[in-house]
RNA sequence: CGGGGAGUGGCGCAGCUUGGUAGCGCGCCUGCUUUGGGAGCAGGAGGCCGGGGGUUCAAGUCCCCCCUCCCCGACCA
């Protein structure tokens, strides 16, 4: 396979586009890769497209490997399946919906559970029948908030996801780790460096999940990573592992005025200036203090009730991980009007000490694990400018649940083994989970066992974003002048550039070379283009990012061609009759 | 959805404050020259100035409404 640039269907940009702020969009879009066509949706050029499909292929090869079986649906799909599992609902705004001509919904899939539970359903009904999975490599619609980023965040983006279907949990937990495996044999394979972190299953109803990272600046997942033990998580599902401590022979709890102190910063500086004497060794500091924040939460019923959240005053509240620990509620806001509803939560002077459901206010009570039993807190009063100091947690008040609830900060200990945890961000492109029976009960889909009786098929969901893949691999391999890609997705093996004039000696030399690579079996982008002079060329070679730029040029007189390793910038000037041999076998990896 | 920035030939931008009928660089076309790091000269083509409404003798420029894009936040496998 040979590009003759002369004819195709590309345009390199000298200028980086105005509306691409991210590396691999701006270089995608500038080498002639990609064009945006829609708000959040892109159009594959040719080598782009060679791209893609070179990605899409190692992904099928590795999921054919571990057996799963390629099927196909629409991307346009039924309302019903969706409205059996609420997700019609649930996904909200960010669902794509259409009608027919009679007025019938449709939706744009954003992810295919349904669909794949109703056709094993359709087929299959004996325990015989499984394990089975089943993948596609589909377009997937998702009305995103803020399409960004070019391909990482797209409304219409390419995935691969499959589903496993086992009798039983044993049986699941196969499917998950030969599916985890697979996705390690395809991220090695496309030359991305990656992270496994564990992560909430969350919203869809399972239990483990994984998902696999490429570290990036502009990712937009925050993880955090152990600096001693391999420890990894998301952000949302980092667990503390704080322990007790023995209850102290702290006096009484008593209460003190604190005038004009709702925040936590004037409630220090109080304390700092009217109780000294009381104050622990070091002075007062805002981790003294017990921060209680009111939120509401929304059941899945549509009722709403407050919630307050306690962590330790030099502390925020991360209220997405709250969330994810009490799905399926939903946090919101807690609004003036539900203050006035509420007159025993005091703005500014909340305490803990009526907080629970078995207490005096009744409201729900959650505790970060960092307040452990046993410890003592200034927190408020329940009456404006009054706080109480000498609180103790388990002596004084009781929380329903320990959560996990601060924002996770670098230096954090860490769960496994106590070290620092430091913490960096990454594109999401993969994710494994093990889903259970949710979308099989909801849709129903049974089989019968050895012993003739009816079992709940259990499910497992697995997924890679492979057009965000392609970006995530230009972030990864990128540099200052162009893209880098690594051999197994590029485009073309080697970039063929010479300074020659179309008919002269050298030009037909650099064609004669061009194309005994290709029937060594190599790819090869020849720029053939006419008029165009030797500085563009090896910009645009150096832009567009084959592994290998070959250059019949000066050193041609003398009898040699320079071939250039785009990644290394390591040059070799190789004899005529060797250069052959070289580009095959940098190609094919020495 | 909240805050900020921006929409002007294919691309990157100026012009808007102070209204007077659109300009620069790159790219594109023709010719000549040039050919190892985004060439030179000459001559060209190409623009309902994001859309709609208004003010005015006159609107890219002023006013109102809408749309789109980018960034931050919210949201999101």
């Amino acid at each position: 396979m040979m590009y003759r640039l002369s004819t195709t269907f590309l345009r390199t940009l000298r200028d980086d586009p105005a509306d691409a702020e991210v590396p691999s969009h701006r270089l995608l879009v500038r080498a002639g890769y990609i064009r945006r066509a829609a708000p959040g949706g892109y159009t594959w050029l040719p080598l782009g497209w060679a791209v893609y499909r070179r990605v899409e292929e190692i992904v099928r090869e590795e999921m054919n490997a571990i057996g799963a079986q390629e099927v196909h649906f629409p991307a346009m799909l039924p309302r019903e399946p969706y409205e059996a599992t609420n997700r019609w609902t649930e996904y909200g705004d960010n669902l794509f919906r259409l009608k027919d001509r009679r007025g019938v919904d449709y939706l744009l899939g954003p992810t295919h559970e349904e669909m794949f539970t109703l056709l094993v359903k359709d087929l299959y009904s004996s325990y015989k029948d499984l394990p089975v999975s089943l993948y596609q490599i589909q377009t997937k619609y998702r009305d995103e908030a803020r399409p960004r980023a070019g391909l990482l965040r797209g409304r219409e983006f390419s995935m691969k996801d499959s589903y496993s279907f086992d009798l039983d949990q044993d049986g699941l937990e196969k499917s998950y780790q030969a599916h985890r495996g697979a996705y390690i044999k395809i991220f090695d394979r496309l030359g991305l460096p990656y992270v496994i972190v564990s992560a909430m299953a969350g919203a869809m109803g399972g239990s483990l999940s994984e998902e696999f990272l490429a570290e990036c600046e502009v990712g937009e997942d925050t993880f955090v990573r152990c600096s001693k033990c391999d420890y990894a998580a998301n952000t949302e599902a980092v667990k503390s592992n704080i322990n007790a401590v023995d209850t102290g022979q702290y006096p009484a709890a008593a209460t003190i005025d604190t005038p004009d102190s709702p925040t936590i910063d004037a409630l220090v500086d109080f304390l700092n200036k009217h109780h000294n004497d009381k104050a622990p060794k070091g002075g007062w500091t805002a981790a003294h203090t017990l921060k209680n924040v009111v939120v509401n939460v929304a059941h899945p019923d549509g009722t709403k009730s407050p919630l307050v959240i306690g962590v330790p005053g030099d502390r925020e509240v991360d209220l997405k991980r709250v969330e994810a620990q009490l799905s399926p509620l939903e946090i919101e806001p807690f609004t003036e009007e539900d203050f006035a509803k509420h007159p025993k939560l005091v703005r500014g002077y909340i305490g803990a000490e009526i907080l629970g459901t078995d207490s005096e206010s009744g409201i729900r009570y959650v505790l970060d694990p960092r307040v452990a039993n046993g410890t003592s807190w200034v927190t408020g009063a329940n009456e404006f400018g009054k706080h109480r100091i000498n609180v103790v947690a388990g002596r004084d008040f009781t929380p329903d649940q320990l959560v996990d609830a601060v924002e996770v900060h670098a230096g954090d200990p860490c769960p496994e083994c106590g070290k620092d945890l430091r913490i960096d961000r990454g594109i999401e492109i993969g994710h494994v989970f093990q889903l259970g029976k949710k979308y099989a009960e909801a849709l129903d889909l049974k089989v019968l066992d050895q012993n003739g009786k009816t079992q709940v098929v259990t499910m497992g969901s697995y997924g890679i974003g492979v057009s965000r893949v392609v970006a995530a691999i230009a972030e990864a391999t990128h540099d200052e002048i162009g893209l880098c890609w690594p051999r197994n997705i590029a485009p073309a093996d080697v970039h063929v550039v010479t300074t020659g004039k179309n008919g002269d000696d050298l030009f037909l030399a650099a064609e004669k070379f061009a194309t005994e690579l290709e029937s060594r079996g190599l790819t090869v982008i020849f720029d053939d283009r006419n008029g165009v002079s030797p500085g563009v060329k090896f910009k645009d070679a150096e832009l567009l990012g084959m592994p290998v730029i070959a250059v019949i040029g000066k050193k041609f007189d003398s009898g040699h061609i320079e071939v250039r390793e785009r990644k290394s910038g390591i040059q070799h000037e190789v004899p005529i009759e060797d250069a052959i041999n070289t580009v095959v076998s940098i190609s094919k990896g020495h």
